[in-house]
DNA sequence: GTCTATATTGAGATAGAC
DNA sequence: GTCTATCTCAATATAGAC
């Protein structure tokens, strides 16, 4: 029984339903066991619609992982257009990542299964890599915090793992408990505390009344 | 057709050399698509071999499970009976984690494609209650150290998630890389570094020449 | 009992009408 | 863009010879 096509204004309304439906799917059954049958029953459309928007079931599941790269890109190009201290655009950064994380939960339940979880045949997709880039790029900012004199001069890998690890493990706590104990203004003391610890004992380093430190 | 009881010599050489085909087959291919008939063979033993030692696929899985409550079990019971200052203890617990788990990788491995990967149908395990194991272990700890004044009167919660998340960050770097860019050492440097943070500014806090400080 | 050949099933993918 | 109907293919199950 069909349904009048949708309105043109809700852009590819079906492509994403698919998307969204498959997402669920895979973090439930996982990629190999979730069939494209489930998947376009889940979505209310048939094999054809799939295969019209996406060359194939794996092509959909890349589409998929492409999102989650879209979304950390957008985050690091959004760092570069931001003033303001290092502090700040650190503590930026880590909000802005679980901003965008809590309005894509599923896709990123996903993405750690996929990285944690057995292989099933599904493409290899480098997440090692974001993590990297994450790390580099919290390294960058500690490196321009230290050359300003922002930052004391301090072991910056130690300083990234304490940063990057406090967030990860916030991230997860949003998606693997239903009513998570550390929320986004967690995150923001965390990282603050983490940072308080490398920040120069005279006056001028200080960081009063700065965007993030309310709560 | 039975086997022979095996030498009591070699303490249950079979039983082991199942649990740890089963550990790294579960990792590779899932819980579900990983058969009785391929444990056994990657063991060299026939199937009422495996029936002999655990009474299930489930079975040997739950033994597998509790093996791993067993680890961590082991290292907050050496906790309790180890003498030093806060700062030293809480060290020694996130080191001797790492200790334990990296002798003990590929069933760290596993645990985590449990958590996070799909069901598959395996029996309920709840590492969400490990996790907080942890976590309410440091928080008493931290507690402790507050008391006596070693640690200045802080929220213990942003502490915890920044201890427990670098360790948790470092723990994965273990299994996740080929060669890991973090060691048992950097995590020492971790943990103090954000102790540092909560030290009291007075000389008597002060933490100079302990166990853990050396690298 | 074991082996090989054949059925059956169910997956991903497509053709062509509307 | 979406449908019905169909194809291809691999894995599994089964039958029947040996």
């Amino acid at each position: 029984m069909r349904v009048t096509a949708p309105p043109v204004g809700i852009l590819n309304d079906v492509r994403q339903r698919l998307m969204q439906e498959a997402i669920t799917l895979f973090v439930q059954q996982g990629y190999s066991a979730t069939t494209v049958r489930a998947i376009v029953a889940a979505a209310g459309v048939t094999k054809p619609v799939l295969y019209y928007y996406f060359k194939s079931k794996e092509n959909l599941y890349l589409e998929i992982m492409n999102s989650i790269r879209k979304l950390l890109d957008q985050r690091i190009e959004m760092l570069h257009a931001t003033a303001g201290s290092v502090r700040q655009r650190i503590q930026e950064l880590f909000v802005g990542m679980l901003d965008s994380a809590h309005e894509n939960l599923s896709v990123v339940r996903l993405a750690y299964a996929i990285y944690f979880g057995p292989p099933q045949g599904a493409p290899f997709v480098d997440f090692n890599h974001f993590f990297d880039e994450i790390l580099d790029t919290v390294d960058a900012l500690l490196a321009e915090g230290i050359t300003t004199g922002e930052i004391v001069d301090c072991n910056r890998t130690i300083i990234c793992w304490a940063l990057v690890g406090s967030y990860q493990a916030i991230l997860e706590e949003q998606f693997c408990r239903v009513t998570p104990r550390i929320d986004r203004n967690g995150l923001i003391q965390v990282v603050g505390q983490i940072l308080d610890g490398v920040a120069p004992k005279t006056p001028q380093g200080a960081h009063q009344g700065e965007k993030y430190e309310a709560m």
